[in-house]
DNA sequence: CTGAAAGCGCTTACAG
DNA sequence: CTGAAAGCGCTTACAG
């Protein structure tokens, strides 16, 4: 190898005996080249080990083939899920992911979109931190990038910034009106942040139903934590006796809320009933099994990806908001057993 | 606004009645340029709202500030914690990272090695997937793009490939001296897929004490999930009753393992005692409490980001072979309580 | 079906 | 301290 640099278009060209733009029209698998100067060009890049370099391509072109992908939390298990999904439903199509954390930080969610502008990428997808975020938006606006606000609704713009996420409200109804066919009297939401879009939309259904059937909520907003879920099942076990059952903002706090009724000698199922958000893959697994509202996130993530890429590839701009369907699991946790 | 097109240094050179070669110098933070020239600069690019391309930039100088990072299981906590951190010491630094999940699937791995080679990709951390990996390395030595091999050695060229891990022989030891400490008899080893490395280097430990201590190993290798713990736990208790402790391959198995023991009622913690590994955040939520070791994967991403950068930036090559420290948190699970 | 030429937005010597 | 010019590796009309 002469290397150290790598081959252009123009050694391949040289090596096949034909001109550069014919070698560029092979990479595009352009029908008006002979197959066997396709053959000839293919056979010299394999020579030469080639490798396209699309950093140059995109300079014309304006299509990186990047996507970038904006997570408010990366480390919980949802979003992991979600953005694996969709990561390697893209990867599938072709392209590539620029992915970024933002900690629920809106300043690092800021510089975090700025940088991804910079580098080119073709779309936005971004489950976005609270807080100070138009700018952001107006940023990718101004960039021409078409952005989808996924998982939560945080800039009211849904017209330029199409939403899609679960349908949170229909999971909730589903999951009150079942703790109520189990027997359950009195309710708990548990977690969630007060105020938040997420909260209210996993909220909702509840609020409705119970309103429906003239019993008091009782909601205990928070963190949506292992820890809080926790610490809730044995400041409801104190405070509120009466309570039966639980309605979880997610299944952390439902799993905690399990391992507190365990400390507390609390059988969950037949006692006290629990419902969590999510159906991530440690529900099935708890101990009892915990029944949970599936959104299921990575067919979800992969949805997106097919929204996103016919936007990009044949402008087929998505609808304004878009909800996905949800599904009761019923386990040992919300059922009285056997 | 005229734009449609994004305002390039030209624009921003007229607008600031300067050449484009001075605004190229500001953007440098060159020191050859005028503090008034350079405010002037700056101003004119706020006005225009112009954002700098990579691409191009990348064109001329070959430092990207992409880095790839490929994982083979991102749907696993421990590496979703690993990747995460790295992500964001990387953006702290000004890179972007492309990221997938290969899922242990060596093709798809190849191929997205292929992918970000095409992207321009300064650098690859690579948590390799096992398999017929050669060709994906030696792709990524043609391209002279360097990489780092962490968490998994997969390909022995560690010269070229620098290997960076946590050090779990060490963690292996410490565990299985406490588990004998607190009275274990016969301990088995629960998890890992045999003959892999990551499962020898954790069992190594494990090993080496016990035959100090003449003791018969009892090893049951397999998947690492949450599932499979819990049949370990049932499989135990039947095969060999006499066994009274686990070291367990990762937390998952650990934590699969409590649920196996809470349905059978063996008490863990007295009656039976259990270790996990990489103390990831559910082992201290975990009922009871579940012991670890704790390899600090954030810390240790936090590390590889400012090796890989100090190797980009400044041509400082890791050692071939580095290990991070690891450290045995003892919890409920392995002791006899008060 | 293939070649010569211009241009994408930047950086980098090289003059001045 | 600043300008004019060449070039990074591609794509894309435009001729032939």
């Amino acid at each position: 190898m002469t290397a150290d640099r790598r081959p252009t278009i123009i050694d391949v060209a040289h090596k096949a005996g034909v001109s550069k733009s014919t070698v560029s029209l092979v990479l595009q698998n352009s029908a008006s080249v002979r197959e066997e100067t396709r053959v000839l060009v293919r056979q010299a890049m394999a020579d030469l080990s080639y490798v396209y370099n699309r950093a140059a391509a995109n300079m014309r072109m304006s299509n990186a083939g990047l996507i970038g992908l904006v997570i408010n939390d990366l480390r919980n298990p949802f979003f992991t899920e979600f953005a694996t999904s969709l990561q390697m439903a893209l990867s599938a199509r072709g392209y590539a992911v620029v992915i970024a954390n933002t900690d629920e930080d809106a300043g690092l969610q800021a510089r975090t979109i700025g940088t991804m502008i910079e580098h080119g990428v073709s779309a936005f997808i971004i489950s976005p931190a609270y807080g100070e975020v138009v700018p952001a938006f107006d940023a990718m606006l101004r960039a021409g990038v078409p952005t989808m606000q996924v998982l939560r609704k945080v800039d009211g713009r849904t017209g330029q910034f199409p939403f899609a996420g679960p349908n949170y409200p229909e999971g909730s109804t589903l999951a009150t009106r079942h703790l109520l066919a189990q027997g359950a009297r009195r309710i708990a939401f548990v977690g969630g942040l007060a105020g938040r879009a997420v909260t209210q939309e996993r909220m909702s259904g509840y609020l409705e139903v119970l309103r429906a059937e003239g019993i008091e909520p009782l909601v205990l907003s928070g963190k949506s934590s292992r820890a809080f879920g926790r610490e809730m099942a044995h400041q409801l076990a104190q405070q509120h006796p009466d309570c039966d059952a639980a309605l979880c903002f997610n299944d952390l706090v439902a799993l905690g809320m399990l391992v507190g009724c365990n400390e507390l000698g609390r059988k969950v199922g037949p006692n006290f009933k629990i419902v969590g958000f999510d159906d991530i893959e440690d529900a099935a697994q708890a101990f009892p099994t915990l029944s949970s509202v599936r959104c299921d996130v990575a067919g979800f993530g992969r949805q997106i990806a097919a929204t996103v890429l016919d936007w990009l590839e044949n402008g087929v701009v998505p609808a304004a908001e878009s909800r996905s369907v949800v599904q009761l699991i019923e386990r040992q946790s919300s059922t009285t057993g056997a």
